[in-house]
DNA sequence: AGCACGCCGACT
DNA sequence: GTCGGCGTGCTC
């Protein structure tokens, strides 16, 4: 028996199978789908298994060494999928088949010493005195590569390449009665031991031991003892770590569904009862009820005994979503987000894999949940990026939704106040089923949004970066006590250094962007690289020493805010004060018990967020990412300031909005105002038709780089050269230019940018190109390629 | 990607 | 003369 086998080492070279012969004792669990260790050259890796045959053309085989999982992890659907996202993708198999999986399930490699004989220097035999075997790590660092090296030819030391999974299955430990002694017969002066006795001879059966404890107030070192006289026998029972294990969920019921609702669920439950995939694009304002819907169908779904998976943008949304889905469907959910820590997304894998719940709901990478019987799949908020992997492979779950959907037969929900441009143009091509939601639930009028145009403000002499208007209505919150969302554009954008004197900004040696202040350690800070250095006291172009920051950071806003009004009390969401786990619940608890009278955040509290008192949302700058060098920055802009907006008065009190900006008459901002999507899209759609980009043109980008300039636009050049010689007239080849962001450390980037509507021999192009130039050799150029990149850099 | 094998300069 | 630099090529 033969096993061809995908090893895990993403190379170009290595991205194929590699057969094996299957040891007699393995034959009975090896199959499609399983993972093996493998030895592979000098060195033991961890393989998957894509095929069982009976011969191969290679003559040497080896043998597989162990056999990881009992049951393929990846079952048939997801193995033939992961061969689908290879080819659209571009990415190796390898990539394919781990992404599908939870990171703890990656291994990880290691390098062992063992002593064989005991005469060896003095200074080795220390060291294996701290460890035994001894890790490479430790040899390296104490400086003892060589002399081991040495000894491994005398045969006094022997090195091993060990393959580790690196997360295990959690265990709790529980102990029992043996039933060799009462506590009746055990001596007067043990009086833990009798105590503990009492308590299991009172209990039945096993008891945790951590419980024990509890009850007993002991330490380990007593029940050790027991068990190691025999009184008591210890067990181990597998346990999942329950992120929500603190929490309960009240029972909720449906709620009766509007009209308007009504309308939108019928063609889905249709579908979903007829087992036929349709791609529905749910498009409602923020309050329309969509939740409900989803809801409801997954209802449908599960009295089908079938399954459901439903993404949420990102751990933003999720702590009311959670509360909302394990209300409604119990212990029959997972939760799959970036707040869970690699076991914890482990454990509740595990417990979708072995058909435990029935019911997902988590970020990008659920979508690929291994349920055998999928129902629905339904993705909230589908305009948003995050669905876009941004590193190999460059997935985006929609299509994965799509393409999965079309494998079980079973609809996908797309649902969004503001949809994409490519979906609702789908949508309205016939692709897609729309459904519209028209109207507000509770019958609730939008907000009141006001625009500022805060050219007027600085003619006016208000240099601050709140408007006067803005300052006047946070007052009057204040007053009425209701509390205020202050939205910043990202954090990346703001708070350069520079120097007053003589212009200059203070840059990355490594890459071409400005750095960004950080007060707390009076330090400039690099987000592509992570470079970080201290603010210089004199500009090092012209020693001045008028060096100061500019922008705003919400750090910088908080103060500002604290100086004008120091008697409100403000509570700062950003990367900074959530990196913590759990703190982005804790914060916005704390908002929603009303200790603080305003939330300053960026991006991520655009979501989710939705507490009664909120009356008042201000935009301070709304025109930041307008100027981003990115064709969805309009998109990207109405998309964010229709979400903000939907965060004011989402209950009895009216809410308002106040947007700042210095482009008042830009399309994307004034159509936010009064929310009207329809316009926007057609305003929109225009301008991506004159300028041909999607949804009129797809678009592919290959990225070039190499610390060498010519190098890189040279290779760049090339690629072009073949694009343009191979590509039909319609398609258009923009480039070689450089990238947005021109360096990333000391790398510098070409790219080369296609727009296309037909060219169905493009993907197996792209993949020659990828092929021809991915080089690994030292000097080589690396080649990236996006086969529909959401960030043009 | 690792790792071994192999071919040329500065040290005991 | 050897140690060690990293170029080249292979991994079932």
């Amino acid at each position: 028996m033969i096993a061809s086998v995908i090893v895990d080492v993403p190379a170009k070279q290595i991205d194929r199978t590699f057969d094996y012969t299957v040891p007699a004792s393995l034959q009975p669990v090896v199959q499609r789908g399983v993972r093996v260790i493998v030895p592979f050259g000098p060195r033991k890796i961890q393989g998957f298994i894509l095929e069982i045959k009976h011969e191969s053309s290679v003559k040497k085989l080896k043998p597989i060494e162990e056999v990881v999982d009992i049951e393929p992890v990846l079952n048939e659907e997801l193995m033939s999928l992961s061969e689908w996202l290879t080819e659209q993708t571009l990415c190796y198999r390898i990539s394919a088949l781990q992404v599908m999986l939870p990171a703890a399930m990656k291994a990880k490699y290691h390098k062992l010493f063992f002593q064989l004989d005991h005469d060896i220097p003095d200074h080795i035999q220390s060291l294996f005195h701290t460890e035994s075997p001894l890790s490479w790590k430790k040899a390296d660092e104490s400086g003892a590569l060589k002399d081991l090296q040495e000894l491994i030819k005398q045969r006094k030391v022997e090195m091993k390449y060990v393959v580790r999974q690196s997360m295990n299955v959690k265990k709790k430990r529980f102990v029992e009665l043996t039933g060799t002694v009462t506590s009746g017969n055990i001596p007067g002066n043990a009086r833990k031991q009798k105590q503990i006795l009492e308590h299991l001879e009172a209990g039945e059966g096993k008891i945790a031991v951590a419980d024990l404890k509890e009850i007993a107030q002991t330490t380990s070192a007593v029940i050790k003892t027991m068990i190691d006289k025999g009184y008591l026998k210890e067990s181990f029972s597998e346990q999942y770590r329950d992120p929500f294990a603190e929490r309960t969920f009240e029972k909720t019921d449906h709620f009766t569904l509007t009209p308007d609702q009504k309308k939108a669920i019928t063609p889905i439950v249709e579908k979903v009862n007829q087992y036929e995939q349709q791609t529905f694009l749910l498009h409602g304002v923020t309050g329309s009820g969509k939740t409900e819907i989803y809801l409801q169908t997954i209802d449908q779904v599960l009295k089908q005994d079938r399954q459901a998976i439903m993404l949420v943008p990102e751990i933003s949304l999720t702590p009311q979503m959670v509360q909302r889905f394990k209300g409604r469907f119990g212990d029959q959910v997972a939760v799959m987000h970036s707040g869970l820590s690699v076991g914890e997304k482990y454990d509740e894998w595990r417990k979708i894999h072995r058909g435990e719940v029935n019911v997902v709901v988590g970020a990008r990478s659920a979508i690929f949940a291994p349920f055998k019987r999928l129902g629905v799949i339904i993705i909230d908020e589908e305009h948003e990026t995050s669905y876009k992997q941004e590193d190999s492979p460059r997935y985006h779950a929609r299509d994965v939704a799509i393409e999965r959907s079309m494998r079980h037969g079973c609809p996908v929900i797309l649902g969004s106040a503001t949809p994409s441009l490519e979906s609702f143009a789908r949508a309205k091509k016939g692709n897609y089923q729309l459904l519209e939601l028209e109207y507000r639930m509770n019958q609730q009028d939008l907000p009141e949004v006001k625009i500022i145009d805060m050219r007027e403000e600085l003619r006016e002499g208000n240099r601050s970066m709140f408007s006067r208007d803005l300052l006047v209505e946070i007052e009057k919150r204040i007053e009425r006590k209701e509390q205020i969302v202050l939205f910043l554009n990202r954090r990346g954008y703001s708070s350069f250094i520079m120097c007053r004197d003589c212009g200059t900004v203070m840059q990355c040696p490594h890459c071409e962007v400005s750095l960004t202040y950080h007060r707390y350690k009076e330090s400039m800070k690099c987000h592509y690289c992570g470079f970080e250095e201290q603010v210089p006291n004199t500009c090092p172009e012209c020693e001045s020493e008028h060096i100061r920051y500019f922008g705003t950071g919400t750090q910088k806003v908080e103060e500002e805010l604290f100086k004008l009004m120091p008697h409100v009390k403000t509570i700062r969401m950003d990367v900074d004060t959530t990196s913590k786990k759990g703190s982005h619940e804790k914060l916005l608890d704390a908002f929603g018990r009303g200790e603080a009278d305003i939330l300053l955040g960026t991006q991520m509290i655009a979501k989710g967020l939705d507490f009664p008192n909120i009356t008042l949302v201000g935009v301070l700058s709304a025109d930041t990412m307008l100027h981003l060098p990115d064709f969805r920055a309009s998109e990207k802009t109405f998309q964010l300031l229709t979400q903000v907006s939907g965060r004011a008065g989402r209950h009895e009190k009216p809410g308002e909005v106040i947007i700042q900006t210095y482009t008042p008459e830009h399309f994307s901002i004034e159509l936010a105002k009064t929310q009207n999507y329809e316009w926007f899209y057609q305003k929109e759609m225009m301008m991506r038709k004159t300028a041909q980009y999607p949804p009129f043109y797809f678009i592919s980008l290959i990225t070039l780089s190499h610390e060498n300039v010519n190098k890189a636009a040279g290779v760049c050049n090339e690629i072009a050269e073949i694009l343009k010689s191979r590509l039909s007239d319609q398609s258009i080849i923009l480039g070689p230019v450089a990238s947005p962001i021109a360096r990333i450390q000391d790398k510098y980037r070409y790219q080369c940018m296609i727009k296309y509507k037909h060219e169905p021999e493009l993907k197996l192009l792209l993949k020659k190109i990828l092929d021809q130039y991915s080089d690994t050799g030292k000097d080589a150029v690396s080649i990236n390629i996006d086969v529909q990149p959401y960030i043009m850099m």
